[in-house]
RNA sequence: GUCCCCGUAGCUCAGUAGGAUAGAGCGGCUGGUUCCUAACCAGCAGGUCGCAGGUUCGACUCCUGCCGGGGAUACCA
C-alpha cells in the first residue's frame, strides 16, 4: 500500500515514521507484519536509511521511541528495520464504522475521476454466432471496469463495439442463399452452423470463398437483398445477447457495430495518407512500423477492402471526437496484443495527443481441454450453456441446504451466475484460464457462493436484531479477529482506487475472500461460546458488534456490486 | 527465426514500490453443528518460489542466459 493512500491508519503511520525521519511519508511503504502478530502495520526504515546511510534498524529504534500515540495508533515498537504499530482498538473501530456509515451507498467509491471520462470497449462479440464461454472475460472484465470507475467518480461510456462486419458475412450471405430452406427465419444456432459448414466447404471448393468475397462486395456498395438479410442476422444476435447480458446483469452505453464506420474508413486512410504515413507494399496500403520493431500495420488490402485496423482507428477518432476520453480502454483478449500495439502506435504518428491515453486491457485466453477455444476450431463452450448448468447447480444446492427459501428460482440465478463471474474475475487478467466444469460449479472454498453466503448470513443476522439496542459503542470491539475485520474494512476503498487505475478486478476479488474468512472466523466465535455471538446476551457488546456486521455486510454488497455480482439476503 | 506472456504446495492460484518464519482454496487426514444459515470454522501433512549466474546489506520480486508451456508474427478479427 502506497504512501498516498486513503485508508487513515496507515497514513497516519507513514507520516509518523517521515516527519521522524524527516522525509516525505509517500517515501514510506505501510504493510502489513506477519499474521498481524507484532502489530496492525508496518513501515520499514529502508529508505530513510537508504537517503541517510544509516541503519534501518537504529533509524527504527529511535523512531519507536520518540512515538506517541496519535491519530488512532496507541503504539509503535520497534523490530528490527521495522516500527510496527497497534492501533488504538477503540479509535479502529470509531473510525472505520464512522467512515462506512457515512459514505452510504457510496463506501469505497471517490470523487478521483470527476470531470474525467473512459471510454470502455469490451465484450464485443462478432454478431451471427453463439456468445461463448471466451466471451465472458471481456464482458464480464468490462463490466467490473465500467463500475469500478463509476465508483470512482468518472465519466464512464461502455461500448459494445459488435463485429457486424467484413467478408464473414459474405459468407453468411452465401451459405444462407445456399442452403437456407425457402421461407426460413434466421437464428443465432443456424447461423453459426452455417459459417462452420461454410468454412468446410470453402477448403474443398475455393470458389465459395470467392463468391463470399462478392457478395460482401455486393452487401458494402447497398444491395437491397443483401442489406436485409443482413440487418436480419444482425437483429437475432442482438435479441439472443441481449438475454446472456440480462443474466449477467451486463449493459452497455452504447452499442455500436464496425459497420457504421464504413464512412470514417476512407477518410482515415486520407488522413493518414496526409500526413504522410501511408506506403504501397504489395499492393497493400499500410503504415511502415519497422522503425519500431513491428510488422506494417495494414489499412488496405491488395483489392481495396479496409481491415480491423482500419476500423479501430477510425473508431478511435470517432471516440475521441464525440466523447472527448481522458483514458480509453480495449478489454480484448491477449492473442490481439500486436495489432492493438500497432494501432497504437499508429494514432502516436499520426500526432493524436489522445494516443497515450488508450490503453489494451488484455487477458489471457480460455483454454479447454488444452486448446484454445474459438469458433474457428468448433472448440466452443456456450456461455449461456455454463450459466444455466451453474444455475441448475445451485437449485439443487438451494433444494438440499434451505428448502424453505422463498425465491428459489431467483436466488438460483444469483447464485449460480455469481459463481461463474466470480471463477472468471478472481485471478489476475493476464492468466490464461483453463475450463473445467467442476471447478467452475464448485460453490465451496474461495468462490462466488463463499462471498455471497457469507453476505446473506449477515444479512440474516441482521434481520433478527432485536429492536430498542443501544447506539453501539466502537469501544467494545475489542477481540482480535474485530480488529482483523476492520482492518480489512479500512483497506476498501483504495482496493477500489487501485483496481480501476490498474484495470484489475481481481484486486477487489481477492480483498472480498479476505473479507469474508475474516468475517467467517470472527462469526464463528460464537458458535464456541455465546458471549462471541454478535446477538450476545450483553446488549451494549451486542450493539456493537451489530455495527460491525452492518459494515461488513455493506462492504461485500458494495463489492459484489462492483465486480458484477449480486449479493442476495438469503441463499 | 523474432517479439510478447507465463513457470510459487499433488491441483488452481495470492504474494506487483526488493524487506521480518513464502500465504489461501481444492484434494488428503483430524476435529467442531442443543446452530446469529456448517455453501462455514479450526488443526495436521504438503514448498530447492523452473534452472544457473548477476546486482544488492537483503531477491519469489530487478538484470542476463538457459529449460519448459502458451500466444503473436501483412492482406481474418
Amino acid at each position: 500500500m502506497r504512501g498516498s493512500m486513503r485508508n487513515p491508519f496507515r497514513r497516519a503511520a507513514a507520516s509518523f515514521v517521515a516527519s521522524a525521519t524527516g522525509m516525505d511519508p509517500s517515501a514510506f511503504a505501510v504493510t502489513d507484519p506477519p499474521g498481524h502478530a507484532a502489530g496492525d502495520w508496518a513501515v520499514g526504515l529502508f529508505p530513510a536509511a537508504k537517503a541517510k546511510g544509516a541503519n534501518p534498524a537504529a533509524l527504527a529504534a529511535e523512531a519507536a521511541a520518540a512515538f506517541t500515540p496519535r491519530d488512532g495508533l496507541a503504539s509503535a515498537a520497534a523490530a528490527g528495520p521495522f516500527v510496527n504499530f497497534t492501533a488504538d482498538r477503540a479509535a479502529l473501530a470509531a473510525g472505520v464504522l464512522r467512515d462506512v456509515e457515512a459514505a452510504g451507498a457510496r463506501w469505497g467509491g471517490s470523487d478521483g475521476g470527476a470531470g474525467r471520462t473512459v471510454v470502455i470497449d469490451f465484450s464485443s462479440p462478432n454478431i451471427a454466432k453463439h456468445l461463448a464461454f471466451h466471451h465472458i472475460r471481456s464482458t464480464m472484465i468490462g463490466n467490473a471496469l465500467a463500475r469500478l470507475h463509476r465508483a470512482c467518480g468518472w465519466k464512464v461510456v461502455g461500448v459494445n463495439h459488435l463485429g457486424d462486419w467484413g467478408t464473414t458475412f459474405g459468407m453468411l450471405l452465401v451459405a444462407w442463399e445456399e442452403w437456407a430452406a425457402p421461407g426460413e427465419v434466421p437464428t443465432v444456432d443456424r447461423l453459426n452452423d452455417l459459417y462452420v459448414r461454410f468454412r468446410a466447404a470453402a477448403k474443398a471448393d475455393p470458389a465459395l470463398d470467392a463468391r463470399a468475397r462478392a457478395r460482401f462486395a455486393a452487401l458494402e456498395a447497398g444491395d437491397p437483398a443483401a442489406r436485409a438479410l443482413w440487418g436480419e442476422f444482425r437483429r437475432v444476435s442482438l435479441e439472443e445477447y441481449r438475454q446472456v447480458y440480462d443474466m449477467l446483469g451486463v449493459s452497455f452505453d452504447l452499442v455500436m457495430g464496425e459497420s457504421e464506420f464504413e464512412e470514417f474508413l476512407g477518410p482515415a486512410v486520407e488522413m493518414l495518407r496526409s500526413k504522410g504515413l501511408v506506403t504501397e507494399s504489395d499492393g497493400a496500403e499500410v503504415v511502415d512500423l519497422s522503425a519500431d520493431g513491428m510488422p506494417p500495420c495494414l489499412l488496405r488490402k491488395g483489392d481495396g477492402a479496409t481491415l480491423y485496423a482500419t476500423r479501430d482507428i477510425a473508431a478511435a477518432l470517432w471516440r475521441y471526437e464525440h466523447h472527448a476520453f481522458d483514458r480509453a480502454l480495449y478489454v480484448v483478449d491477449r492473442g490481439q496484443a500486436l495489432h492493438f500495439r500497432q494501432w497504437r502506435r499508429v494514432l502516436e504518428r499520426a500526432g493524436f495527443p489522445f494516443a497515450a491515453a488508450v490503453e489494451h486491457v488484455d487477458f489471457g485466453q480460455v483454454r479447454f481441454g488444452g486448446f484454445k477455444t474459438g469458433t474457428r476450431t468448433g472448440n466452443v463452450i456456450r456461455l449461456r450453456e455454463v450459466l444455466e448448468e451453474a444455475i441448475a447447480v445451485a437449485r439443487r444446492k438451494i433444494e438440499e441446504k434451505n428448502p424453505g427459501l422463498a425465491a428459489k428460482d431467483l436466488v438460483a440465478r444469483q447464485v449460480g451466475v455469481g459463481a461463474v463471474i466470480f471463477n472468471d474475475l478472481s485471478n489476475q487478467r493476464r492468466r490464461d484460464v483453463d475450463f473445467d466444469w467442476d471447478r467452475m460449479l464448485s460453490f465451496e472454498g474461495d468462490t462466488g457462493p463463499y462471498l455471497q453466503y457469507a453476505h446473506a448470513r449477515t444479512a440474516s443476522m441482521l434481520r433478527r436484531v432485536p429492536a430498542g439496542l443501544p447506539a453501539g459503542d466502537p469501544a467494545r470491539l475489542l477481540l482480535p479477529e474485530e480488529a482483523a475485520v476492520l482492518r480489512l474494512l479500512a483497506d476498501f476503498p483504495d482496493r477500489v482506487e487501485k483496481a480501476a487505475a490498474d484495470a484489475e478486478p481481481c484486486l477487489v476479488t481477492t480483498f472480498l475472500l479476505d473479507l469474508c474468512a475474516a468475517f467467517s472466523r470472527w462469526y464463528d466465535l460464537g458458535n464456541r461460546d455465546p458471549a462471541l455471538k454478535v446477538l450476545c446476551e450483553d446488549r451494549e457488546t451486542a450493539a456493537a458488534r451489530v455495527r460491525l456486521a452492518r459494515a461488513v455486510r455493506a462492504t461485500l454488497e458494495r463489492g459484489l456490486f462492483l465486480v458484477g455480482m449480486e449479493a442476495p439476503e438469503e441463499m
